[in-house]
DNA sequence: TACCGGTAGCTAGCGACACCAAGTAGCTGA
DNA sequence: TCAGCTACTTGGTGTCGCTAGCTACCGGTA
């Protein structure tokens, strides 16, 4: 993998936030470790900060500032209603994509 | 769908003319047309040509130059050794990327 | 005291890819 | 002649993830 998942990622990753944040809030550090401990090595802690941002831009997310006893404080994440229904979309969206994928390694092989 | 799935399909489009060319040569207006066919109504002309010379500078397909009754001759296109093979990296890729997805539309449920 | 490492977030510039728009060119039928 | 299908090409745009840096708070150690 590498150059081939990057691209993958892209429309991705960000389904995969907010899959993440729908089961519960969390910060962006936090994003990032538990994808790495996903199997998303490579995935770069910029990326996600960026990503957050956008999407606290878009509206999907409630933003809430939580001190830390570690570090600087730390900016929680929560999935809001229409986050949720973005959250929608890209499940019909991705099982579209899927399904079409599917057909096509069966048929080749 | 719509913008969700232009971007899935940065890295998955790719993939998904190769998984056809492994099956049998095709050229450009074709592929696009049998993209429509399968779904995806959207797909620019411009970018599956686009693609077609990118695969084809990487050295994934054989290009052959045949004269058409109805138009300008076609550039078809077969998936070489080199092309099987990164076709394999793909689902390889693909893969780990839909169990992780799958995961989390169950964990998310 | 000075410094390092872990925690936590931010940003500018880059490359890759799909989209849009417009064009060229060959052929057929009205 | 000219519209419409076939078939391919090209230049510019927007989005997204990556790179590579940066700031800043805290604890422990030399």
């Amino acid at each position: 993998m590498g150059k081939q998942l990057t691209e993958m990622l892209k429309g991705t990753l960000e389904g995969i936030v907010l899959a993440l944040l729908s089961g519960r809030p969390a910060y962006g550090y936090e994003i990032t470790a538990w994808l790495r401990d996903q199997g998303f090595t490579d995935v770069a802690e910029g990326t996600i900060y960026a990503l957050l941002v956008r999407i606290e831009q878009r509206g999907f997310v409630d933003v809430e500032k939580v001190r830390s006893e570690k570090g600087p404080p730390r900016k929680v994440y929560s999935l809001n209603a229409q986050g949720r229904e973005y959250l929608e979309e890209f499940w019909k969206t991705w099982s579209f994509l899927a399904a079409r994928l599917e057909q096509l390694r069966e048929g080749g092989k």
